[in-house]
DNA sequence: TGTAATGTTTACCAACCGGTTAAATTATCA
DNA sequence: TGATAATTTAACCGGTTGGTAAACATTACA
């Protein structure tokens, strides 16, 4: 009794697709706001526009919603450090991924919200995928960055505090966007600020980078 | 009826003293790995060693004991930002930030996380202190930096979202500690990572922020 | 020490929550 | 069209949750 009925049918129809999106586009919403503990399966109907018991008919329990969300979710979410290109140029690259990242706070905030909740709340649902393909892309990435470094095209730098400084400063505008509104206020809080925070990061990271920066020596002023 | 029985007696007492800081310092437990709806009242009593009721004779809801909480903690929480000083080196200034914002996110993460949570769902309980003291402030330090650029101490950037990416990138090592350790790997997962941090955020700064950096020309305006 | 004020516990309640059952309804297709 | 498969709903269940009432225990202090 591990599949819900839905999946006991004897063929997969064009209803279990539509209802299942339905669903899981529902649980995209309530999970990312409330986090796991936080949300109801009513909520997730109400949503949804179905009864609770047909939810259930499609997803045997709330964890089986959940885990079919992050598997969906969480390999679009690499994507970005996916493409970072060991061929490319460092500076290109490294603004590109900011850019991507940026964007991708900017048009699926709520993606970034289900991970945030999950990871904040000591990733028991996610663990796996943590220590699994996200360290070994990481570790991959880490490298490219390394050499980078070391052929002396960017400054010398610890690469994951690198890339952990990019996921935060990018995921902070889908993840805090209250606290970030409340505080640009009501002028500037429209969708203008991620083109100022983009243009913020990006002069950020490449000066940051760039090697025997100008605060080695006395600075000209 | 909107006081909590301890709250009607003639004097406070000692025990009120103690048991409200017992309770407290379970709730932060409790709140900060749970979010508000996650967390249950019996979960703060157990971590807090005392019975349900016992709790409600000192906050009359769930709500309350909340909102003492965040009233207690986001006083503090702000302190690194006002010890920001106009008068001093900008340099030596936003090092020292990130220090400090550095140590709170290694001494102080429930705290951190208890925003993060409140922050991520949309704030709900906390939205007046975003607006108010926490917006007041931060227009008081971006004039600051703002006066630092235009004097040419250092690059020109917009301070609003300076300040968030210091923000971002501190808090980063204590709300997503688990995904940091993970991808750190066992042996990089010490507490020796604070120190990494701190190297590679104090030079992705000073040299971010360094006036004419050599990748100079298309800063904002 | 006695007693009034303070603190704690036991027992309880109504609402909510995740999930089940079985019956009713709708879609599919020979 | 009718039979069968697929879908939906109403009713329900046991456990949990926030919160209360009232009896009971302890403390402070005259």
């Amino acid at each position: 009794m591990a599949l819900p009925r839905a999946a006991r049918t004897q063929r997969r129809t064009r209803i279990q697709e539509e209802k299942e999106e339905l669903i899981l586009e529902a649980a995209l919403e309530v999970f990312a706001t409330n986090g796991f503990r936080g949300s109801t399966i009513d909520q997730i109907a109400e949503v949804a526009g179905m009864s609770k018991p047909n939810l259930l008919y499609y997803f045997r329990t709330k964890e089986a919603m959940h885990l079919a969300l992050i598997e969906r979710v969480l390999d679009s979410w690499l994507d970005p450090l996916r493409e970072f290109d060991a061929e490319g140029n460092p500076v290109t690259e490294i603004r590109s991924y900011i850019r991507r990242k940026l964007e991708m706070a900017r048009d699926f905030p709520r993606e970034s919200r289900l991970f945030a909740n999950e990871v904040l709340q000591g990733a028991p649902r996610i663990e796996d995928a943590l220590m699994g393909p996200l360290k070994s892309l990481v570790d991959e990435k880490a490298k490219v960055i390394r050499a980078w470094a070391k052929a002396g095209k960017i400054a010398k730098c610890d690469p994951y505090h690198l890339i952990f400084a990019i996921w935060a400063t990018t995921q902070h505008y889908a993840d805090f966007d209250v606290q970030v509104r409340a505080v640009l206020g009501k002028d500037r809080a429209g969708e203008g600020r991620f083109e100022d925070a983009a243009r913020f990061l990006e002069h950020l990271f490449v000066n940051g980078l760039a090697v025997g920066g100008p605060a080695a020596g006395g600075s000209s002023a």
